[in-house]
RNA sequence: GGUGCCUUAGCUCAGUUGGUAGAGCAAUGGACUGAAAAUCCAUGUGUCCCUGGUUCGAUUCCUGGAGGCACCA
């Protein structure tokens, strides 16, 4: 039986080297599920695996984008989904590492199918948000598609111009396309999840931020900073040094602000990942073995 | 050594003309269907430095002490 094991947990928890770990016990490819180590320009700011990581076992969707080019789940999920066929074809075991809950979840369960929307249509009513507010576009919403409006958060813009550019960018409402049965995986999951005490997690993730810096990444930061902009670039440890750049902020500060940021992305990261229960945790000091062990017994228990 | 000011939440500080207290930041919890490292929502955690006194009641007033800062010697 095809099995994908799928590591989770919150950012600098561990997860690229317990992936590999497995990757060269199973002798198995691995997925990234990371939405911003697809960038090529952002190296050292996203923690991609290092050469001598990536050496180690074949890695897919590390750094196979632009930040120039347009990205999001969707288009992901077909890729990924894709690219998991073909290697099951080779591969008893592929191993999926993921920081972004919603990417692992597109991967794992599925995503609704949304017709593509010109990009247009968003940034027109980005537009109107920021000229008109947020109220009016809710009302919109309220009239062209009632059951979103009750059921998303109101006060999210994003949620309600993402829901409002389906229902003006194709035929139907935004709920319409909701909630459809989705197709079977055909393949088993195991899911495994890392954690540690908050404190040494915030200790980890303060550690790495000063080893990107020392890593070069104000550099790597400057030489991205006039497309600021970019959707790719909206990313904790790139935001705080625009803001340096712009002399907003002093360094110090910036620096500040990415630990800070970084440990707050870390808990929506918990949150995401806690909330499946399928998820079995281990502790990060937790032995390699140990974790094979439990695979091994839930693969035999499920066959 | 003397004089003055300060000591309240993890931090910076407000405040109570005496009825045990609140802002910002930090922190914590949560949501999430093509922006997701994004975006959004919710939550106040406390020997009010210690001691004694006055008072029905002291974080607040008074005595003494400790620590800090400034100035004078």
């Amino acid at each position: 039986m095809r099995q994908l094991i799928t590591i989770v947990g919150p950012t600098a928890i561990g997860k690229t080297s317990l992936s590999i770990e497995l990757a060269k016990h199973y002798n198995a490819p691995i997925i990234s599920c990371d939405s911003r180590q697809f960038y090529k320009e952002t190296k050292i700011g996203t923690a991609v695996p290092t050469e001598e990581e990536q050496a180690q076992a074949p890695h897919y969707f590390i750094q196979n984008r632009s930040i120039f080019e347009d990205y999001n789940v969707g288009q992901f999920e077909r890729d990924a989904l894709k690219e998991i066929e073909t290697l099951f074809e080779t591969n008893d075991v592929i191993i999926l590492v993921g920081g972004s809950g919603l990417y692992v979840d597109a991967v794992l369960k599925g995503l609704d199918y949304f017709p593509d929307i010109p990009p247009r249509i968003r940034e027109r009513l980005n537009l109107r948000l920021k000229e008109q507010g947020l109220e009016t576009l809710q009302l919109e919403l309220k009239k062209l598609d009632v059951e979103t409006y009750n059921s998303i958060a109101l006060d999210n813009p994003h949620r309600v111009i993402r829901a409002l550019e389906v229902c003006i960018g194709s035929e139907n409402t935004y709920s319409s396309y909701k909630n459809k049965p989705k197709t079977p995986r055909n393949f088993n999951t195991i899911k495994i999840g890392l954690n540690a005490e908050r404190q040494i997690i915030y200790d980890r993730i303060n550690q790495r931020v000063d080893i990107m810096m020392e890593d070069g990444l104000l550099e790597e930061a400057e030489m991205v900073y006039p497309h600021k902009a970019l959707n790719a670039l909206q990313t904790v440890g790139y935001r705080e040094l625009f803001s340096y750049f712009d002399g907003a902020i002093s360094l110090d500060f910036a620096i500040e602000e990415i630990k800070k940021n970084t440990r707050r992305f870390a808990k929506r990261q918990l949150t995401w990942f806690q909330k499946d229960k399928e998820t079995i945790w281990f502790d990060y000091l937790t032995k390699v073995e140990t974790i094979i062990q439990s695979i091994e017994k839930q693969i035999s228990n499920r066959s």
